[in-house]
DNA sequence: TGTCAGTATTGGAACGATCCATATTCAGTG
DNA sequence: CACTGAATATGGATCGTTCCAATACTGACA
């Protein structure tokens, strides 16, 4: 394609600006910028020759300027806490990836920062998990880097919620709030009881009738909500839960544990649990005694991560539509920032079960 | 602690800015700027005088300003692809992670984007993998919204280093320039050979002399790579590897497809993998035989991922020392940026093997 | 032809920071 | 005490965009 001639004043090098563009097509800076943000407002021969004199001169609005100006980044911030190894919990992954696709698709991109903490001061400086919880959020928000926030890890208590509301800072969260049921900021959130519920359904069709649950701490607002998935599919089939049930860390060894003392005792013929790192640890025990996934015993973890779907003979799951969530997210988050009213403050969304040879 | 009166001119609701600052503490806009980024400029007694006010309004510089003025946004582009799912590969979440810990130490921020074909647009528009392959950074480039990017697929032959250098845009990739050794661009890269030597090393110590290869195909330069290092320890040992390597798709299918081919036709008693699918593909072969992993066979994997860790009995691999390999590039980057010279374009770092009870 | 309402376009001001050149203060010296 | 050069502090201009209010254009109608 024919580049334009460039107009004189652009100094090679530094990229065009709107005056460029102005100049080339023979409109007045404010043109530009209204064929840009405000097409509708120009004629459509006018329109057309600005839009020529972008393409040819590849012009993209300075972002520095236009956030100046309109006091808004496009960034949404999220923070990545420390990664916590030795946990089959991958769900960050696709999470983040189906989030950049949808803020992309909204006009955002999304910003990524940690907590205050120097990486290397790993010793204890005595600040509570309260006092860190904040780190970095405000920062960002008194300097205008981001709009608004994304906030994932709702299980603690949620410090941050709390007070990014009294802030009066745009948020939307990945999690309901468990610990606060009057907080009215807009939340997305997977139902994890329905989760568990299907694989209990699919477990009882393949004629399993003990089905033992291993689970979080009863402190876990999540956990609890995963269980009683499995005690009201239970029940609703006139299936006993008595016994059967074990509660623990989110750790391979606790789930190893918790199977073996189950199998020892009450001989279940299957196990639902609470993540994929327990139900790993459910498959360790098995390997122990070697038992054979799937064919003498039946496992389904919960998040359909990497190891699920690698590890021999492949693990059944509960898939988070996380895809979904990302895109929800955005939407009530593009709702918050454009100041349209949100009808609904929370969405549930319903997970599937991904079938393996483990049941 | 004791809240200083605010300055008359300041709406309340909009964050203060130099000005509110400056009224406060006495003295004008540019000797707040300079406290801030020249604090040497400054007699002592006026610098405490700014910093008090600083703290008392809760100052942060607006970022928008500043990028404008200083045509530099502090942030650090990279983009997240599309995630392929049933792939072992868990790497992306530690080496983010450590990348945004790197880079706030630097002062910079990350910034995740994605291709700019749609999510909603999946069906192939005929646009070749090149085409693609600059999608997205000539938009931020344009609009200055970034500083500088860390590329991290440079396997494919890397179109977007190319298109990066003639563009004059600062980068840093992870990942060596394999097939264009003229490269000039700063990397940092992980030694593959070296990795998998010490795999190798690590199973002749346990006695092991049948030792096979899993790979990848020929034209993967990582996967020939990672393969010298299996054929120059076991010819530093003085063992055969003739008949004993298998190349394939980075699947666990393929994995589990050779072992089943080796372990029939050479009796290996060991077999080192490529990756930690492939090694997932082995121990579901291994399952399928009634074999014991690190009993019976030894096996061996590549990138410490997640699904290594949990997996039953706990799969031996090679760790990538993703940690270092972000601070190193957030140096490098930060050379860049500040035109200091780089002495070494090329920074080759060594991993570490993660012993488990698969060996 | 003049008026008018509505549409299309424009120039100046503003966003909040840093760059730059200049003005002021300070300490040391003849 | 005046002079000097270094150390500090300042005001105006500027980055590139959008907001705002005002102007120039259009065609319809009396």
């Amino acid at each position: 394609m024919p580049r334009g001639s460039t107009a004189g004043t652009r100094r090679s090098g530094s990229p065009p600006t709107l005056a460029t563009v102005a100049q080339e097509a023979g409109v007045s800076r404010q043109t530009v910028s209204n064929a840009l943000n405000s097409p509708h407002l120009l004629r459509p021969e006018t329109l057309a020759r600005v839009r020529r004199a972008v393409d040819s001169l590849g012009y993209s609005p300075n972002r520095a300027a236009r956030n100046l100006r309109t006091r808004s980044s496009h960034l949404i911030g999220l923070r990545v806490d420390r990664v916590v190894e030795g946990t089959a919990n991958a769900t960050m992954d696709r999470f983040l990836h189906s989030l950049v696709e949808s803020s992309k698709d909204a006009g955002y991109h999304v910003l990524l920062f940690s907590s205050g903490v120097d990486a290397g001061d790993g010793a204890d400086n005595g600040l509570a998990d309260d006092g860190r919880a904040i780190d970095g959020y405000d920062d960002l928000l008194r300097s205008t880097a981001v709009d608004a926030f994304v906030i994932t890890d709702t299980y603690r208590g949620n410090p941050q919620a709390g007070w990014l509301e009294r802030r009066g800072a745009p948020f939307v969260a990945f999690g309901r709030p468990w610990d606060e049921p009057s907080a009215t900021h807009p939340w997305v959130d997977v139902d994890g009881r329905t989760g568990v519920m299907l694989a209990v359904e699919h477990l009882v069709e393949r004629g399993h009738e003990r089905i033992a649950w291993v689970g979080w701490q009863k402190t876990s607002f999540i956990g609890e909500d995963r269980r009683t998935g499995w005690t009201d599919a239970m029940h609703g089939h006139g299936l006993a839960t008595s016994r059967l049930s074990a509660r623990g860390d989110d750790t391979v060894d606790f789930g190893r544990r918790a199977a073996h003392a189950l199998l020892e005792k009450e001989r279940p013929t299957a196990f639902v649990c609470v993540s994929d790192t327990v139900a790993m640890g459910v498959l360790h025990a098995l390997a122990d005694l070697g038992l054979r996934p799937g064919q003498d015993i039946a496992v389904v973890g919960f998040d359909d991560s990497i190891a699920a779907q690698v590890v021999p003979p492949g693990l059944t799951s509960v898939r988070q539509p996380l895809e979904q969530v990302a895109r929800e997210i955005v939407h009530l988050l593009d709702k918050r920032l454009s100041h349209k009213p949100i009808e609904e403050p929370g969405r549930l969304l319903a997970p599937t079960l991904s079938v393996r040879a483990s049941s």
